[in-house]
Formats: structure tokens, C-alpha cells, sequence
DNA sequence: ATACTGAATATTTTATTGATTATTCACTAT
DNA sequence: ATAGTGAATAATCAATAAAATATTCAGTAT
């Protein structure tokens, strides 16, 4: 898989990944050396490069990981059962309101990590914007199935459901309103765009 | 109106900021010195702090000038005659959307200053905020009266616009997409809101 | 009193340097 | 060949000093 690595060359990437994912969360990315790292895994700190292009591409690999923890709590509410389209809809920007705050909360370090790898590496961006539109299509397609929901064009009204609730998934506007008043606030605009897929 | 300053005061307020906006505009907020508006005013950098509180003040005060700037030019929109409110609504977003983009291309010095004064000057962004959702209540209202729309809490819905439309109004967005795939962007959006707005 | 100034002080920015850290490389071991 | 190292080099960071700038103040003029 990859190139000139064998066997447990991916073993080792992931002791890697794993010693650099305790550090980063715990002192941050700057405060974290390659030599601390690679004194975790026993190994020199040059041996490092052998398994990662450099220090971005550890945090890279990191913040992908974190992408895709978002992305399974945002999947967990689409596939959750018993709920109609509209009101999973709600859930699911809910769900990402509160994951947003929670990590910009309680681990700082974690987002500011995922925050400056990001502004050098559109493509993680855009994997995680093209999942979380899937996701989204998904609610919608189920919206349109069970007559719910009227959507001409799934894919493009995904589009437009996440840059319209942007404001509630992006780690800069957290601080701007306490948790409660942003619930309000996202449950205002999310029974707005409901509105505009509902069957008439 | 300003306190223990006399009738010439306010021109002296005025001469101040005019200066201060020219160099502001040509060199930016940090690289324009309070002894260079004095000397263009003809006065001592002292004598600048009988009108201003501090340097801040007078960015503040500039800032203020390109925020009702920004409305002006949505309050035209919202005026125009002949239009119908969906109509109406759609142009206000694009025009906001072309006036963020051209501010932050062509006026990179200007953009700069709004938003480090804004970050310390919260009561800005608020009255804003305040005059652009009393704006898109306006056209709510007036599909109301005719009819296009059905919007039952105003002021509300407004709010809700603006959230939704945050990202085609806000600077640190611009670069993302290039203008024209933005202006579609912010049409799909518009559009799904519009559909929630409807009279049905 | 109001309007203003030059000089004093406080704060911020910039430049410089030394130390730390990332990255590369020549080399050893298997 | 692959996996690894220590040492050399390059890039970045942190501490500090020097310079520039913001702000205050004591005092002059009207």
C-alpha cells in the first residue's frame, strides 16, 4: 500500500500516529517535538521520515482522524432509527452544533491542531465538506421516499443546507453565543430550510 | 454634542478622520502613525486626543463609515423599486456578496482595519447586525403585504436569513470560491430559503 | 475656560542574536 | 534491498535590546 515500505511499515505509522495523537492533544502541535515523538516509539527522530513526509503530515494524518470521529457521530444520526426527515435533519445540525462546541471547549489543543493543519490542506476540507454532504443527501433522499420531503436536486440542496448552517459547524464562530442561545438560534434557521423541502 | 468641545469641533472631528481614512486606506490601520494625521491635519498628535479617545477610536470610527456604507448600498436594494420580494431578497444577498468581495480585492488595507477593529469592538458588529435584519425584515414585511411571502415572526426569519447567509457577507469567507461560483452558491441557498418563505 | 504644543513616559514593533527544533544525509546493520 | 542511526544543516522560535510610536502631562496662548 504504501510504496516502499513492507509489511509492518503501516504497524508502524500507526505507533506513530498513535505516540503523535497523545502529545498533540495533550501540549499541542507546536509544543510537540519530532524528537518526543520518536522517543515514544523508541526509535530516532529521523526514523520518523521514513513513515511521514514531515511534522505537517503527522498533524495532517491526525486531523483527518478527527474529520472522520465528526463524521461518525454525524452518521450515527442519520442512520439512527425512528426519526421522520425533517426532524432528523434538525438532529443531525444539532449534533454537529454540539460536537463543534464540546471540542472547541474541552480540547483547545485538538482544535487548533485541526484549524492551522486545515489552512494548508484544502483537500481535507474538501473530503470532509463532500461526506457531510452525502450525509445530508441521504436525509434527503429518505425525506423524498417517504413523501416528507420534495427536493428536485439532492445533491445541490445538500450543498446549500451546509453553507447555510455553516455558522454552527465552523470552529471560529463558537465563542460568539453561549451553547443554548446558538441552539436557538440553529433550530431557527433549521425549521426555516425545513419549510423549504417540505411537500406542499 | 461632544461634550466640552465647542462649535468647530465636529469639522475638527471630521478633518481628523478624513486625513486618518487616507492614510488608512492607502497604508493600512498599523502603518499609518498618529504624528502622520496630525502633520496632515496641521496639528500635533497631542492635540489628536482632544478628539479621540486613541487610535482605536478613530479606526472605530472609520470602520463605522464603511459599515453604513454596506448598508447604504443594501438599502438601495431593499428601496428598488419593481421588484418582487423574492426577487428582492435574492439581490440583496448577491449584492451583499459583491460589495464583501470587492471591499476585501480591492480594498485589502480597508478590510484589514474593519476586522481588527471589529474583534475588540463587539458593539459594532452588533449594530450591524441590528440594521441589516431591520433591512431584511423590511422585505419580508413587504412580501407579507403582497402576498409572496407568509412569514408569521419577522424579525425572526430575518435573523435566520442572516445566519444562513453568514457566509456570503462575512470577509475571511472571500477567498474560497471565485466570485461567480459564489454568486451561484449564495442563488441555491437563497432559492431553498425562498421556498420556506412562500405562501402556500 | 478652550485650543494647543513640546517634551516625558508608556507601550508596541522591529531587529538581532542564541537556542531549539525540523529535516536531510552519509553511513551501519540486517 | 529495508530499517535504522548520529551528526550536519536549515528553519523556526524565544529572549532581548533598540527604535518607533502611542499616550499623557505640564505648561503656553487666547
Amino acid at each position: 500500500m504504501m510504496d516502499a515500505l513492507t509489511e509492518n511499515a503501516e504497524d508502524n505509522r500507526e505507533l506513530i500516529l498513535k505516540a503523535a495523537e497523545e502529545r498533540f492533544s495533550q501540549y499541542g502541535f507546536n509544543k510537540t517535538t519530532m524528537a518526543e515523538i520518536a522517543k515514544d516509539c523508541g526509535m530516532s527522530a529521523a526514523n520518523l521520515y521514513r513513515y511521514f513526509k514531515n511534522k505537517q503530515d503527522i498533524g495532517a494524518a491526525f486531523a483527518q482522524t478527527c474529520m472522520a470521529e465528526r463524521a461518525g457521530i454525524l452518521r450515527e444520526v442519520v442512520r439512527r432509527p425512528g426519526l421522520g426527515a425533517a426532524e432528523r435533519l434538525q438532529e443531525y445540525i444539532l449534533a454537529m452544533l454540539r460536537h463543534n462546541h464540546q471540542v472547541c471547549i474541552n480540547q483547545p489543543n485538538i482544535n487548533e491542531l485541526v484549524l492551522h493543519i486545515t489552512s494548508e490542506r484544502q483537500d481535507i476540507i474538501r473530503k470532509k465538506v463532500e461526506t457531510e454532504q452525502s450525509l445530508i443527501a441521504e436525509i434527503l433522499s429518505e425525506g423524498n421516499r417517504t413523501g416528507e420531503f420534495d427536493v428536485p436536486d439532492v445533491l445541490n440542496t445538500a450543498e446549500a443546507i451546509i453553507l447555510a448552517t455553516v455558522k454552527f459547524g465552523v470552529p471560529i464562530f463558537v465563542g460568539l453565543y453561549p451553547l443554548d442561545e446558538f441552539e436557538r438560534k440553529a433550530i431557527n434557521v433549521v425549521n426555516l430550510l425545513i419549510q423549504g423541502l417540505k411537500k406542499h
